[in-house]
DNA sequence: CTAGTTTGCCTAAAATCTTTAGGCAAATAC
DNA sequence: GTATTTGCCTAAAGATTTTAGGCAAACTAG
């Protein structure tokens, strides 16, 4: 009997794929085999268990998304580079939603520390760097941005927004552009504390 | 043998207790029946299935905060009802991380039309009013509210902000502040605009 | 208070998914 | 070409979901 060829590679980009199909959650070890054709016992030769395929998929998911948000990114500053990245991230959410919905899977923090998520905020302070952002502020911003980005593309992926104008699109654009100019504002506090104005100078 | 009094209304509440405790995915009949110490099959007269157990914990959990953003609103406005309205969220999903999460299942359409969630739009809305933003805006910004709210939330929630200063209470401060400050900026574009300088009046 | 009806929880069983143990044959290594 | 390793297999057990049918407890009459 030829062999399948299974890699832990090979499923996981099986397994990613399958996630955008039907949904991650109904991304399954016995789907999977049914995919290449082999029984479901052969799959435990290539993962430890369950939770390592959806683990593998959202460590894979996480490392295309960043891959994909730092080609947008690249060469760019300021609003653009926002805008880039906001677009990369909910291009990736629309195009892939299984994958996406894998890159938001809860990860222990060391395989977190070790994953592409640190790119992910490494870049968001990147882009954070363009707007001058003392530094507790900074943090505040990326956490902000951080939400946001997956707080919206994550509601317009449940469909919340279809069937109402205006469109998600319209939506995206117009909060991106918010989001520069609060970026704006907190950087130079040149006429407007929006803080207590203790220890102005 | 004597009857466990199970209802639709006791199973529901009992699974946004054990969602709290275990973890909404982990919210299952059989486990829901171990807690009655009832057999699973007894579960069927009262639920149609596993699903619409999930279903009913969401709308319950989706009313219950829908209750507590609104009491909190209650009486203010502008920055104060945004203040309110942004606490009762985050400590709804951290007093009740279950019955939180249970509150993003997607719904089909028609459920949720008919459930809690149109009370949080319409109090968003409602919070909004203070801010005197034109229509289309008014939407984006109900639209950008729900993402932040909810996309901070969940990654405070992940754990995202564990062990890093400083901490999760502050930056979501600082994240109101700012919200606050950019709807009154674009509610008011008396000198700055920051959008296309056309059709000004 | 007893007879009839309804209701609630039960046993039984099938389907699906996860996971482990052990076997045989194909690929690889001298 | 033999020996070893590797890959997929069969078999089986445990868990969850769901349906079907049964028996006894709880209402509803007279």
């Amino acid at each position: 009997m030829a062999r399948a060829g299974l890699t832990p590679e090979r499923l996981t980009l099986a397994g990613a794929e399958l996630a955008d199909e039907v949904g991650f959650e109904q991304v399954t070890v016995s789907a999977l085999a049914r995919r290449f054709d082999v029984k479901v016992a052969s799959l435990y030769s290539h993962l430890k268990n369950s939770q390592e395929l959806k683990t593998r998929i959202a460590l894979f998911a996480l490392e295309e998304l960043a891959d994909r948000a730092s080609d947008a990114v690249a060469g760019r500053a300021g609003k653009d580079a926002l805008a880039a990245f906001a677009e990369a991230y909910r291009g990736y959410a629309r195009e892939h939603p299984g994958r996406y919905a894998a890159a938001r899977l809860r990860l222990d923090p060391e395989t977190a520390a070790a994953s592409a998520a640190v790119r992910h905020s490494q870049m968001t302070r990147a882009i954070l760097r363009g707007y001058d952002l003392p530094e507790p502020d900074q943090t505040h911003a990326v956490r902000m941005l951080g939400g946001v980005f997956h707080g919206y593309v994550s509601l317009e992926l449940a469909g919340s927004f279809d069937h109402s104008a205006p469109d998600a699109r319209e939506s995206w654009t117009w909060i991106v552009d918010s989001l520069d100019a609060l970026l704006r504002n907190r950087a130079a506090p040149h006429n407007r504390p929006s803080r207590k104005p203790r220890s102005t100078g």
